[in-house]
DNA sequence: TCATTATGTAAAA
DNA sequence: TTTACCTAATGAT
């Protein structure tokens, strides 16, 4: 259940077990046979994460793509690989290494230019050199969809996820119902900026911290959070407890098929505007 | 032991 | 906008 920042660590993860090696592939579940076979003694190049999507490069060109989807998840371990328990659809092994993938929304092995075309559709990684903010921000300042949803949408910023963006809307003191178009330039700055420092040091850690230092449990005599993601946050799945800032409780709703959380006084509705409401009827 | 939930996406309607 | 995907952990019974 990955955000960019888990993709990165398990490509880095996988060259340092694969890279350079024959690798032999299989799938004892079944439904990743053929391709396995296609696979199996190839040679690994490189991996890559972009966005949530994680790439073999394979030597005489193909790439195993997997996405993790909701519930997808590696396994690996040392020396001789245990009997497959439940559904492995991919094991990969060497003399050194074996690895397991269960569940994933893909498992498929892609040519150059379905590579091409794969990246061709993502938006900008926080994570990546290559990552282009302004364009970006060209296609969320001229939309009237939340930003929560703009956030999230993988062909604007690729490998956010709610957690990322539920927090950095947080940070921002931006409902996550803003429209796009409301989006300033320096708001759109700040949220990059939080973005790349957020996600990068994930990527260090392995799991999401967004609570600034004078917030944390230390700082504000609070007892610290146990989540199952293990960091510091602000709003994510907090609903009804009371903010760390301003001590107000939590909102929660559903928003384009998710669960969007705010806090209502540090993410106020709207600026404040000096126009007078309209008079209904 | 059963039901619900989950850091996600694509296809169907 | 809704449904399906199809795994594992968590919470309720």
């Amino acid at each position: 259940m990955p955000e960019g920042h888990t993709i990165y660590r398990l490509a880095a993860r996988h060259q340092a077990m694969f890279a350079g090696e024959k690798v032999l592939a299989s799938s004892p579940q079944g439904r990743f046979a053929e391709g396995a076979a296609l696979l199996s003694g190839a040679v690994l190049d490189r991996t890559e994460a972009y966005g949530k999507h994680l790439l073999h490069h394979y030597d005489g060109g193909q790439a195993l793509h997997v996405h993790l989807g909701l519930y997808g998840k590696f396994a690996d371990g040392d020396g001789e690989p245990p009997a497959p328990v439940g559904q492995v659809r991919l094991r990969l092994t060497t003399d050194l290494h074996w690895l397991d993938l269960r569940g994933p929304t893909a498992c498929e092995l892609l040519s150059p230019p379905e590579v091409e075309a794969l990246q061709a559709r993502l938006g900008a990684d926080p994570l990546r050199a290559d990552a282009d903010p302004d364009e970006a921000y060209a296609r969320i300042r001229r939309s009237p969809t939340p930003l929560f949803a703009l956030l999230l949408d993988q062909s604007i910023v690729a490998g956010t996820g709610l957690i990322f963006v539920t927090e950095v809307l947080f940070r921002a003191g931006l409902r996550p119902t803003t429209p796009g178009r409301e989006l300033s330039p320096e708001g759109w700055r700040k949220i990059w900026a939080d973005l790349v420092e957020l996600m990068g040091t994930a990527v260090g850690t392995g799991q999401i911290d967004t609570v600034y230092d004078r917030h944390l449990p230390e700082a504000m005599g609070r007892p610290p959070r146990i989540d199952r993601h293990g960091g510091e946050v602000y709003v994510y799945r907090r609903a009804a407890q009371p903010c760390h800032v301003c001590g107000a409780g939590i909102l929660r709703a559903d928003l384009a098929g998710r669960n969007s959380y705010w806090c209502p006084t540090c993410q106020p509705a709207r600026r404040a505007r000096s126009r007078p409401k309209r008079q209904k009827r």
